[in-house]
DNA sequence: AGTCCACAGGAAGGGCAGGCGA
DNA sequence: TCGCCTGCCCTTCCTGTGGACT
């Protein structure tokens, strides 16, 4: 492209006349005014904090419900209001939230307690401590404090299944030891089962109050993209049924909203892309696969560099084999071929095997285990990948390695 | 009914990088 | 500087198992 070409590109850009008015009010963060179809939930939890506004400390709770089902936007509106409040009435009132599954930030029970003991003003170093200093800190500054300190673990199931209840434990335990400070926790689970995993002594202090979000059905998507669509979009932007086929694509991935919203916002960004004056349905679908691919090739990104090569070895053996599917044995016969090609340390089978199965669960490859009686136990191991995605991962890896 | 394959996957722990406090 | 910490990736050793085969 030429420097004259460039010029014009941008001109044209900023002539151009967009789909979008206030393309935000699509972003998951975005708060709107009114919530719709999560009354119930909003009552409960306001009415389950409140005693926070006359200095008792609140019943712990617990939150489930899965992805996208606005647990996070409930609880960030309500405890907004409730600070609000307590700050005109000059209470003492504080709300830390966390989220345990940000990557390097919260994940373990270190991180968490440090970017707990973080937000109220207490540096603790990234790493170097014990865990058991960073509680003391932590537990030291809201000794320091006063009033109610609302605590809540977004996420919560993910880290309790990585380094398992004892943290909560202690976490439930601290108003025993608290002199004017009233600890109460909000956890958040994506996970309905996820009790099952805690002790009962933490289950039972921990789950004195429970809120459950049940998903959204398509009619109540529809309505919720429907809000959103008057802020964030010019008047009629969008074709007849862009807003129903988001919301049915949605529905069917456990009603997820932000699903839903993320389709309608990267359908109106590759129609104001293409130039088109109007989102059609055609943008949704062409939405749909390039959300899943840009959440493939990221998620593969972010990996090691010996999980990429396990996962370009799985494509290599299905394509030479010209196969739907492959056992773990095989891979692991190509996997040292290649990295004894590559001059690549290769690690053990029960390593490789391991990194298949944390492949599979973030969605990248399918392992299913399955038994061939006498000819033994293994993962049929496929990808449910369109060429686009896997010759995409193989460049990716190929440029890495000089492959 | 019993055997045995080809792994799955749990548990423990090693080695290293990055970092702290004294 | 030293001793100690966590987190991550990895190895070693191990027990468990569904079902075709004998």
């Amino acid at each position: 492209m030429g420097q004259g070409d460039l010029k014009s590109m941008f001109s044209n850009y900023l002539e151009q006349d967009s789909v979008f008015d206030n393309k935000d009010a699509l972003n998951t963060q975005w708060k709107p005014d009114n919530i719709l179809h999560r009354d119930q939930q909003i009552d409960d939890l306001a009415s389950i904090l409140a005693p926070a506004l006359k200095g008792n400390d609140p019943s712990n709770v617990f939150l489930y419900g899965s992805v996208g089902t606005g647990k996070s936007l409930i609880v960030k509106h309500v405890t907004e209001e409730l600070k609000t409040v307590a700050k005109n009435e000059s209470k003492d009132l504080n709300v830390l939230y966390i989220n345990c599954k940000m990557k390097n930030v919260a994940d373990t029970e270190y991180r968490m307690l440090g970017k707990l003991a973080e937000q109220i003003g207490e540096d603790v170093p990234s790493t170097g401590l014990a865990t058991e200093e960073i509680y003391n800190r932590f537990f030291e500054a809201l000794q320091d404090m006063s009033g109610v300190v609302i605590i809540a673990l977004d996420e919560i199931d993910a880290l309790v299944k990585k380094v398992g209840d004892e943290f909560l434990y202690n976490l439930t335990r601290m108003n025993d030891d608290l002199d004017d400070t009233k600890v109460s926790i909000l956890g958040i689970s994506n996970d309905l089962n996820f009790t099952e995993y805690m002790d009962s002594r933490v289950k039972s202090s921990l789950s004195e109050e429970e809120i459950i979000f049940p998903p959204y059905n398509a009619i109540e998507l529809r309505e919720i993209l429907k809000s959103r669509t008057e802020e964030a979009f010019v008047e009629d932007a969008l074709d007849d049924g862009v807003i129903s086929k988001c919301s049915a694509l949605a529905a069917h991935e456990h009603g997820d909203a932000r699903r839903a919203l993320d389709l309608l916002r990267v359908a109106g960004e590759l129609a104001e892309r293409s130039d088109a004056e109007l989102v059609e349905n055609r943008h949704v679908d062409m939405a749909q696969d390039k959300i899943e691919r840009d959440r493939v090739v990221e998620t593969v990104k972010e990996q090691p560099k010996q999980s990429k090569i396990v996962l370009y070895t799985v494509l290599q053996v299905l394509e030479e084999e010209d196969s739907e599917e492959v056992a773990t044995g095989d891979v692991y016969t190509k996997y040292k071929e290649i990295c004894s090609d590559l001059d690549i340390s290769e690690l053990t089978q029960r390593r490789v095997s391991g990194l298949i199965s944390e492949l599979d669960m973030l969605g990248v490859i399918n392992a299913k285990v399955i038994s061939k009686g006498r000819y033994g136990r293994t993962r049929e191991i496929s990808v449910g990948l369109s060429d686009e995605i896997r010759s995409k991962i193989e460049n990716l890896v190929e440029e890495k390695f000089y492959i």
